[in-house]
DNA sequence: AATTAAATTAAACGCATGTTTAAATCATGC
DNA sequence: GCATGATTTAAACATGCGTTTAATTTAATT
């Protein structure tokens, strides 16, 4: 029994590093395999498809970072005087408990989340929703709070907006720390690329 | 003479169409000919490979854009009291420009940028880089005018981010415009998308 | 220890891709 | 009007992909 779910984890740990360095289209079975040190049909015996290992690369983010968000946003919903960019700061712990899957846990997974949203994954965009549309409901909810002053559509728009500076942040990442790095000679972490982000969105978002 | 630029002009219109609805690595040279009713063969004698059609695509539409962008820029240099909102509106005229390559010009373009910068195609960074540098400098330092209290590392990060909304709102903008409508009942186009995303950036931008 | 089910393996399948070839066709200049 | 060079064409090539097959090995149960 052990050596089965082993088999199964070495594919999931070589593939989600696999991924969120080069995309799912860009990652073959064979790459991922040979890095796992397993047979090339394992992928297909044991999650059936590729697209079935995606999923399941990325159902075990979720599954840890949704509870944790669906907490910090209860905390939030208690203060009285809720701000935008204090409410994205809240974003920072659920991402930060990602390294209990993996050290480098809350790069890959949002790394993961650029490559599932340009790639054309619709499929996965419906799982997420139907799996935690009630997480995101409620941060929808926060936000109408913290921004009485832009209608729905404003809303709509602005909340995609964000996702986008997000997921592009992590997916140009890497490429980007390294020409900052080059520019500013000081050592600039994935942790820092978010601390920059959120006055970001928050600003956009708020704008008036 | 006419025939030989007609089969290139083909291809290039057929290529800017589908790169630009389904991406670079997406679109097969079977499709762009197929769709331009010439020879599969021909891509490859015309532009030597799929890599240099995917440039000459791109390079038709830079080279209406950026010297209008420029010359933009250097009107804008000129206001004294200038705002980061009203520097971003500028770009508005040389997208629109872009009408004169092709009727979808303005969104053609913004999608191909957005799938040039999301697919590794770091090559063509480069290439922009070295071909318009000076006209993204320029860009650079009136950012710098109307946003004093941002630093050299704010600012490098916050134009990535503004660069990645925009591709993100145009990598995804058609699904998201289908979903918009839905929801509001109004026809919505792409310059709506721009409409919102302006006060986006520019809010962003400036937050201190 | 024998039986049975699960897991692994090597090999092949079918398909789609970008590219190349070599022959046929076209247009142009003499 | 012919010869020459540019273009177009159909076909094949080489490669890589996800998936499937069928045989073998491994592990657990009786």
């Amino acid at each position: 029994m052990a050596a089965r779910i082993t088999t199964q984890q070495k594919i999931l740990n070589a593939a989600e590093a696999l991924f969120a360095r080069d995309g799912f289209e860009q990652t073959s079975l064979r790459q991922i395999t040979h890095e796992a040190g397993v047979n090339l049909a394992s992928v297909n015996y044991h999650f059936g498809s590729k697209k079935a290992l995606i999923q399941a690369v990325i159902a075990r983010y979720l599954s840890v970072f949704m509870p944790a968000l669906e907490e910090q946003l209860k905390e939030a919903e208690a203060e009285k005087d809720l701000k935008t960019q204090v409410l994205f700061e809240r974003f920072k712990l659920p991402l930060a408990k990602l390294t209990q899957i993996n050290k480098r846990g809350p790069d890959t997974f949002l790394r993961l989340l650029g490559f599932a949203y340009s790639e054309i994954q619709g499929h996965l965009r419906k799982y997420t929703q139907q799996e935690y549309g009630n997480v995101l409901q409620h941060l929808l909810q926060l936000l109408k709070r913290t921004n009485p002053h832009l209608d729905e559509q404003q809303m709509f728009w602005r909340l995609h907006f964000v996702l986008g500076s997000v997921v592009f942040a992590q997916v140009s990442g890497q490429a980007l720390i390294e020409i900052a790095q080059a520019e500013f000679n000081q050592k600039i972490g994935a942790q820092d690329v978010i601390d920059q982000l959120i006055p970001f969105v928050s600003g956009g978002l708020e704008n008036s």
